[in-house]
DNA sequence: TACCTTTGTATGTAATTACTTACTTACTAT
DNA sequence: ATAGTAAGTAAGTAATTACATACAAAGGTA
């Protein structure tokens, strides 16, 4: 992550932008504004309105990534799937603004290059709760009734939709509570039934 | 539903850009590409761009509460489920031009007007599988382990991605059959374990 | 001191936006 | 035939967009 931190600063403005008036409201102008100087400055650190959003991207990514890897292994599943949505939790909790940039695909549409990234920063959730649930299912603390594809599905969908409520709700409920009731939730019916 | 036959075409124009092009695509010129005449004519039908939008999602509304409320009420819950869910499918089997209008956030910035339309949206959706869940919990047909309430987020956030997951596929697979797989995962999920 | 690089400002530009205006055409009822 | 209306066109509006250019202040280094 090779990035300045003026740059840092200007993908967190361009974040709070996204949560405060939506994609629409991501300009260069407003992006000034909100960094307190004009717009030509922004041009100084960034090259194109693109790069902004792709560096974004990558910044979430890379430190969503890096956090997640950063949890203990611990023998017991059930315990792992509880802290990786903890480290979730709390780490949008701490970032709110950029709950639209992770999860809302208004951003998609803007080109190719964004697509992509938007979806390699989708995979990096994945890439660490998939490893979870196959354990899970082969020491028999999750159910094998549905398959690792279809539980993954399941549980990222409902994480999703959490993102999505707790947005519209204007971040107003906490997200680590509710959040964990989530968890709880889905691991009572996740958990297999027999001891 | 007051609505004359050449706002419907638009309306339809509409979705299949937003399909194709984002909600940055959906402009008035475009519109009327899509219509085969000049931007002006757009404005014989509709007074403006949101009031096309809002349009749109008031149509999706009314046609699909009232396919919903069509369905056969069966005694068995889980009939009904599977019926509920395989009806949403080949709904936007038959209209997957209307998939981002129902499931994308992005148009939920635009204006006040617009966010509650779209969340009226989700509300008719919510409205028919509700009460499905509560008599599936009575009967015991379906778990208690869980609320209704999070029962409900688990299958409408499964569902949500489930169309997501269509749309970036770019509907290349077969919505109604994965659909109905999936359908089934989540129906061994909340189904009660004691016969 | 002289000079270069960094980071900002002031101002401008071409393209695009939603929307408007004045005018035309096709159809329909009297 | 006449008149009214629904639905289209061609051309333009002001506002906004991402981005460009010329210049200024600052600090570090020779």
């Amino acid at each position: 992550m090779d990035i300045t931190p003026r740059q840092l600063e200007i993908i967190a403005a361009a974040g709070k932008i996204l949560t405060t008036s939506g994609v629409g409201g991501l300009t260069i102008k407003n992006l000034a504004n909100e960094m307190k100087f004009t717009e030509g400055a922004i041009y100084r650190h960034f090259k194109s309105k693109e790069d902004i959003i792709l560096a974004m991207h990558n910044y979430l990514a890379f430190s969503i990534d890096q956090r997640l890897s950063a949890l203990p292994v611990v023998s017991d599943p059930e315990k792992r799937f509880i802290a990786l949505f903890l480290e979730q939790f709390s780490f949008f909790s701490q970032n709110p603004h950029f709950v639209v940039a992770v999860f809302s695909d208004g951003l998609m549409e803007e080109s190719q290059q964004t697509n992509e990234t938007f979806l390699k920063l989708m995979n990096v959730k994945m890439k660490h709760l998939m490893p979870i649930i196959m354990e899970g299912q082969q020491k028999r603390v999750f159910t094998n009734a549905i398959t690792t594809d279809e539980m993954m599905h399941i549980v990222m969908g409902t994480f999703k939709l959490q993102m999505f409520k707790w947005r519209i709700a204007n971040f107003e409920f906490d997200i680590i509570r509710s959040g964990n009731n989530m968890v709880q939730s889905i691991l009572s019916l996740i958990k297999n039934k027999e001891g």
